[in-house]
Parts: structure tokens; sequence; C-alpha cells
DNA sequence: CAGAATCCCTGTCGATACTG
DNA sequence: CAGTATCGACAGGGATTCTG
């Protein structure tokens, strides 16, 4: 019966559950996952396995300290792992989990809208900025 | 050849815009779309246009300021419109444009993924923290 | 009812320097 | 190479007050 459970629970849970409530949980996950960081740190690892250097080269100007944060907190949410290789310079490498995967098409949505739709957004801006000046 | 034209120009943009790069105004743009009030008032907006006040009424908690200034930057964007009804007391409605309807779908999918897998994510860091604190 | 403006505190974030 | 620690600048964001 464990599955039946298992199922109940999680269906019941998505009931429960509403961003829209204040205090509810979903929120602060809500937040964590709207997230500049998270959304290029997802998309960098959603081609596989890559180690730190390799993300940070990837998502170019991120600092090395937000990289690590960032990488800390998902690997704590349970949406990457973080493996460490002993080595002469300790290698360590990062991968999506099978909850963290889940959210990949979500993440190179909004990277993915952002790179399309830019152009628009820019000339919304122009006429908005122009409307306001006069 | 307008049509042509405009095609042309948006197919280019998207092979040239790409937030992993440092500079590119994309990255600025994701930073504004990854924000837990832009996500929260877009799904709110994806039913029709709403008042001021029942948008406030609908996301519990959220500050005056804090709704204001995300419904200006949208507005801003092109993403809403702002509709003023000079009646007795003032009346304003908020809109989703076409552009800003094509993002329903995506702010849709991260607040229904933060409500859907909650619970994986709470099973996750209980895990972690147990390890950190043995 | 909508929202502009102010105060103020907290957290975010980047730059730098140091350890294993 | 990966990560921690610290400091300082700055923006996010809440509470309050005032206007049309």
């Amino acid at each position: 019966m464990a599955t039946t459970t298992a199922e109940q629970r999680r269906d019941q849970a998505k009931l429960d559950y509403d961003a829209f409530l204040d205090g509810c949980p979903t929120r602060e996950l809500l937040s964590r996952l709207t997230d500049k960081w998270v959304a290029l740190v997802i998309s960098a690892l959603s081609g596989g396995p890559q180690r730190h250097g390799e993300i940070a080269h990837r998502i170019a100007g991120v600092s090395q300290k937000m990289l690590t944060q960032t990488l800390r907190t998902l690997e704590r949410d349970g949406l990457i792992t973080r493996t460490v290789t002993a080595s002469v310079p300790v290698r360590v490498d990062y991968a999506l989990t099978p909850l963290g995967h889940e959210l990949v098409p979500v993440m190179a949505a909004i990277k993915t809208w952002a790179e399309a739709h830019m152009d628009r957004v820019f000339m919304a801006r122009a006429e908005f900025d122009a409307r306001a000046g006069a």
C-alpha cells in the first residue's frame, strides 16, 4: 500500500499547496526557483554533468560566490548532486537529479522566451518611455 | 516584404541573443522575468483582466508597493496594459497583452511545479540537513 | 480605490583575499 | 581547482503617510 499512500499524499499536496496564499511554503520555493542564476545553472546542466569550472565558464560573468551559493541551494533542494573526486587538483562534478531534470523544460522556457522576445520588449519600452516623456 | 523582413530579424535575434553571455541584454530581461511577484501577477491575470484590488486580494500578502512596482515594470515591458476608468472611485484594470499572454504558460509552469514538487523538496532538504548535521 | 512618496531595515551580490 | 570568509555597496521590500 506504500505506493498508493505516496500517490494519495502527492495528490493531496497538489490540492493544498497554493503559491497565491501567504505563508504557503510554495511561496518560498517559488522565490527560490525564480532566480536568474538558478535558471542559468539548470539550463547549463541540462546537457549533462559538468565541473564547477565548466559551469562558471559557461555562465559568463557569474561570481564565484553566487555560483557556489546557487549550487549549494540546488543541492539541498534535491535538484542537483555534487560529486567530489579526490585527485591532485580536486575535481567536483555537478549533475541534475531526476527531480532537477523535471525542472529543465521550465527553466529553459524562461531563458528561451527572454532571448526570443527581447526585441519586442525593447520596442515596448521605447514606446512607453516616449509616452512618459511626452 | 515587411513580413519576411520582420521574420528574418526575429530569427536573427534568436541566434544572437544568449543569456549565457555576460552583457547580453537578455540577461537583464531574464532577471526581471525570474521574479516571484512577476510569476504570481502574470498567473493571476491569465484568467482575464482584473482590477488592482482584485490582484492584491488574489496574491495574498503582497504589499501595495511591490504590486504597483511590478505592474509598472510589466506595463513598460509591454506585457500588460493599464486602463484607467475615471469614475467616482477611480477604477484601474490590468490585462495581459498578446506578448504577456505568451508568457502565461511559462509562469504558470513554475508556479505549478513548485506546488507539485514541494513535498519532494522538503524531503530532500531533510536528508541534506541530516547529512550535514551528522 | 489607486498609487505616489518617504523611511528604514534586511538580504543580496560582487570584489577581494585566503585555505586545502 | 573548488571553496570559504569578510566587507561594503546597493536593491528588495515592508510599514506608514498623504493625494486625486
